[in-house]
DNA sequence: ATGAAAGCGCTAACAC
DNA sequence: GTGTTAGCGCTTTCAT
């Protein structure tokens, strides 16, 4: 790496004192003559000094400046989007955003989280699958550091932004009942996080409202949930014989009207699809995914804005901020006949 | 914040000196008692004790053990895919990936290499949209990290990842010319990066080697990069008249698709389209996107490997590590007729 | 078995 | 105008 220049080789090179090289180097050189100034700015670009970090931030007692990020999987539209409106709001305090895909992998969130935690973190944005708040309390142990949960969290505390989801699960199916359906599915994932649980009473409430009777023992199917997920699930869709389907969100419908697709099963004229989410790509695939619109972006920056908040005022009280849903009705939709 | 517990409190709270916490602590306490030992175990996890990083690494002469990744657009399941590819490696080694989504967006991507640097990167992955190796080495000044430059780059030098362009644009053309296709329309950004001159070149030659002309006049549309793009360019294809259209990126072909399919054009009845990357999404789109394949989290599993590498050995030799491209025959393109 | 002391690279009172 | 000095929190050599 060859060896590194400091502040003591640039002030013996300019036979001054280091105290002379900070105070120059960090704009606080006034007192000094502009020659000495010149020479040691000259020096600087010369040898290509730069302070060394720790050194600075060990004296200066700055925070890192880093808050983290652990989200499922970074390559879903989803959370790529989520993500990128928590990199706004940190870019804009200078923040930066440590983002970590753990791809529900318990054992690597934790080592993840504890990873962040060594470099001293300034505070945490998770959207776990799997770890609860006693996990995550447990890992970050006595150390001061704040977190907000989003999404996917075993989780009936802690600061958090939310979206109704039991409203969107409500809209969900009055949209279907609107449309005549009586025989419908759900496709969940095999654990139900909180916001699931949420959605699916939603759900089924409204189902009920509705006198419409969902057989829980047949048409709830359980699935991952991805597009491969969805796209495997296809065959016990048809076989349930149901008029629509409910996915937990758009990647597994996607993945379902693919799989129906190629089964031969027309959407929405034989069975219509609902999605949750509104990812960018429900507008692309053929028919448009109707869905229940989360405002993804605006999670992102409403978590970000939270965490800064909580890390600078220091408060301890548990604050929930609360996201509207709203029901986005395109083609993959349709009365049923 | 809770002022910060240091190790001289715990040695204080425990009636020995630094030394014998320090030593304990890290493991190397063999010397000590086993009542001593147990004593600053005890009060460590009592009062949450965490070394601190900076004062750690200040003296340990450890790097930050953290690299950059620089890329247009994270939520992009392009980019997204790249970046879990060089998570997975990372994390392997301990390292943490600082990722930057800077959306094309010049100013965005100097501030975030920056920043980057102050910090004492150890390297950086550069997918750079606006930025020269000129302007890199600028920025990255005196200091000895190094990068690796991946997709769009405006640099014919430097250690990087390629995929094989030329091959590519060769392999789409071919393909639509062994269809039967006369009349190719291609979709490309306003701005040229490297790969993207290579496959457009790969593609031109191989057309004129099938005697087929290409009207550069009217039939090579400029467009953004994106679905968008793509989307709005639907009108242009259609006013070419051609029977097949060969877009920058799968993204973009994905919202040409749709712009044709609102405009009640059959795909690929009436035209053609061919794609670039084999982004997930293509097997979910209806019709399946034809693509040419590029191994994207391969790409980034050998870019972070090359970097690490580069890293550790110190080697200034410039390396280039080159991947293979594949046709994707799938059910956006069809036999002229 | 334990500790004193030096020093990592830097900044900032406080001299001179 | 410039330098001396005292740390920041930690690890490690070398005594005791």
């Amino acid at each position: 790496m060859g060896k590194k220049v400091t502040i003591r080789d640039i002030a013996r090179l300019a036979g001054v004192s280091v105290t002379t090289v900070s105070q120059i180097l960090n704009g606080k050189g006034e007192r000094f003559s502009q020659k000495t100034r010149d020479k040691i700015f000259k020096l600087r670009d010369e040898y290509g000094y730069v302070p060394d970090f720790n050194a600075r931030s060990l004296i200066l007692r700055q925070s890192s400046s880093m808050i983290g990020v652990l989200v499922p999987n970074i390559s879903s539209p989803f959370f790529g989007t989520f993500v990128e409106g928590v990199q706004h709001v940190a870019q804009h305090e200078r923040m930066i955003p440590l983002i970590f895909s753990a791809d529900r992998n318990a054992e690597l969130e934790q080592n993840y989280l504890s990873q962040m935690l060594e470099r001293s973190i300034d505070g945490l944005i998770i959207a776990s699958a799997t770890m609860t708040t006693d996990t995550i309390n447990r890992i970050i142990g006595a150390r001061d550091v704040p977190y907000i949960l989003f999404d996917q969290n075993y989780a009936q505390e802690g600061t958090r932004v939310l979206t109704d989801d039991y409203r969107g699960g409500e809209l969900a199916a009055q949209h279907l009942a609107d449309l005549g359906h009586k025989k419908i599915a759900i496709l969940e994932p095999n654990e139900l996080s909180e916001n699931f649980t949420q959605r699916l009473t939603g759900f089924q409430d409204c189902l009920r409202k509705n006198h419409i009777e969902l057989d829980v023992a047949h048409n709830v199917i359980k699935a991952p949930l991805s597009r491969r997920g969805g796209y495997d699930a296809a065959a016990a869709v048809i076989k349930a014989g149901v008029t629509a389907a409910f996915a937990g969100n758009d990647d597994m419908a996607i993945g379902l009207m693919r799989g129906l697709r190629e089964r031969g099963v027309k959407v929405p004229d034989q069975i219509s699809i609902m999605g949750y989410d509104d990812i960018y790509l429900d507008e692309y695939v053929s028919p448009q995914l109707t869905t229940i619109r989360q405002p993804i972006m605006d999670l992102g920056i409403g978590a970000a804005k939270m965490l800064l908040n909580k890390i600078h005022s220091d408060q301890e009280q548990e604050q929930i901020q609360r996201f509207p849903v709203e029901l986005v009705q395109r083609q993959s939709t349709a009365r049923v006949r």
